[in-house]
DNA sequence: AATGAATGAGAATTCATTCAT
DNA sequence: CATGAATGAATTCTCATTCAT
């Protein structure tokens, strides 16, 4: 199995493929277009070189997708809402109350690995979600309405429980989200964007990103 | 004086006014295109909307920048060298070994206070800094020699002299890097261009950043 | 019995239907296709739009017309050939000879009668006719011909007709024509194409659009 | 002095030259533009063909107008308020108070005198109003504006007045419109759009059209 | 130095038509 | 017969850049 087939884009492709009846052509599409975007941006990418890349007639896009904007939105809405929230909000906050974890830094390593594991197999897409999210307005709201209902909630449930355990400092939770995520991101950032071709002995770092912030928010 | 007197951007305009002999015109046009690019971004603004904001004709944008990307980088470059890189190398640097920082928790207040009033002076060139760094290749190549050169120096001569002094744990630089640099920009953005209108503390939370850092990098 | 029933393009389609074994599918292309030409206008109306509407595939449509232009073509001849003239030219000609019209003023209250009836129950059809004429230069040699062959003839006939029983001024039949024309059209478009919604007494105005004719051709 | 510099088409064009201070290009396009469109139709000419006619980068017309419908309103907008109404409006029913019409008969032939002078000086404008009206919503919203405002009271008072001095049949207004419009019309029509190589005796047969009208409204 | 009209290379988009299934 | 995905030529429109004044 290719590292391409474990990616999410893969699965969003197979998935929309199945649920909606993807052709092979627009499949195509969408793999061109996510491959150039992420390399060039949009406002640098053209829907006749997309359509080059993915040997497909220029009209051929716009068949699928009735604007180059709703290509943009069609990669990047699956990532916000199919992967990114519901990962957040189900699986780990569902665990969470099912005592899995049995203390934050458990649950915080189960995250990271699993964000980590994401990033990985989505280097291109997380690449542009986070380059074009600043120039799109419409995709901005979707992706805050996304944390404001699901990935928000989700988190502050979990920060509750855990100062409930005495684990976690008494901080306002919109400060400590402030505190760890940037230093989850920023791991994940290097790590993928920044200095990919660095020599990363990942395990190690997750270590430490997590004793960084568990020393940061926990008690004692 | 009013907070635009202070910010960088006026001094920027000013140095340069002085030094190359700026006219008011071009003033204006820097100012406008500042205004424009920091709300749209680089793509989605035209000559012609800075021209008519900085009241002045099309043509005479490109008779002082050849081409709209030297706008950009007119732009950019000084936030870069002039601001970002000396403001670190210099005055930080010199004064740790002057022992002017008697511990880096001392060290570490004066830098993101400086770099805090910084932020706030000048959002919008910190904002088109961000967003465009990604996009055009030329000016992420000065970036990175800026700080291949300058900033990164810099910062290891003060990590590693800290950690002679035992007071930082004994983590490699990049990691100690890669776990700070984050959580300072973090609460910039979060402070300056995520969140600005929310309820600030900014002494508190400047506090809480120090205190986050410290106790993560910090020996005991 | 619905309006839509009596409508010469129901007839219209009945007619093709049976002469021409007219599949449903064809019929609702039809249908589609003079509803929202009659509406929009031909380089309004996409043939994806007919199609939907019709509920038919778009390729469907080219099945039965060859090109977009055919499907025009064959809304619009029909109008011209087998309604406009024929009624025209035999039914009323020949009942002037057969003395079915004692005089000229019955002759113009049975032609605008059946007119007014035709336009009636063909707001649509009238209405791409007399928008698309102007554009499509094969169209308009069709009604060119069929105007010079059958109508003008048939008119000639019976204004000489009438003329030699001295109940007709003695203009050159051309004038009477360009003066008659005209009121009995303009009555009608203003009917039914703009101002449909007002409160019209039919029979009223059918009446005052006789008067109006007849002194202004009529002898005495 | 040429026919095209007596049309009005050459005077809207050196009026908006003056105020408006329009280039040689901006002429040129225009000139260009009202041929093609005439000839052809709004949807059958390119803004490609207009701009090789004008002698013009295609450009050059999306400076003066922003999209090819801008230019259609700026060719008839000006054929519908500065002349068709205004002449209707101004000068004539202001003549029909000042007695200078000292019959009905008098107004008709000063106005439809009037109104040939302006159709014949002016075909290609007037072909592009009749055939374009159907199409553009927002042109025939401004077209009714000017219409139900400006002209049609005016015709009312005209009429009004003729019919206190006993001229005209007390028939309806709407009615007697409706009458003498499509009479007026049918003839301009004919004479210089369906009919223009005829051997017109144009005085001959304006007076027939007069007279035509005359026994149908006036009274006796 | 400044202007702003003009340019023209490209960009996105539309849509009638074809064709393999 | 019917489908509907695919095509690609044509079209409108944008915009950085040039240049005569």
């Amino acid at each position: 199995m290719s590292e391409k087939d474990q990616s999410i884009y893969r699965q969003m492709i197979d998935t929309l493929g199945e649920s909606e009846n993807m052709t092979q052509k627009q499949v195509k599409i969408l793999e061109a277009a996510i491959e150039i975007i992420s390399e060039k941006g949009y406002y640098n990418t053209s829907t006749s070189e997309i359509a080059k890349r993915a040997g497909v007639a220029e009209g051929t896009i716009f068949r699928h997708y009735r604007t180059k904007k709703d290509l943009l939105a069609a990669i990047i809405t699956p990532v916000i809402t199919d992967f990114s929230a519901p990962l957040f909000a189900e699986k780990f906050v569902d665990e969470v109350f099912r005592k899995s974890y049995t203390s934050i830094e458990d649950f915080l390593y189960a995250f990271i690995k699993n964000r980590f594991e994401f990033a990985k197999a989505n280097v291109p897409l997380v690449k542009i979600l986070l380059q074009e999210l600043a120039f799109h307005p419409d995709i901005q709201a979707s992706y805050k309405k996304v944390f404001a209902e699901k990935v928000y909630p989700a988190i502050n449930n979990v920060l509750d429980y855990y100062k409930g355990k005495g684990e976690v400092k008494d901080l306002p939770n919109q400060t400590l989200i402030r505190l760890m995520a940037p230093t989850v991101l920023g791991f994940l950032i290097t790590r993928f964007l920044l200095q990919p071709d660095l020599d990363w002995e990942d395990d190690l770092e997750i270590k430490r990103t997590i004793e960084f912030i568990m020393r940061g928010i926990g008690k004692v």
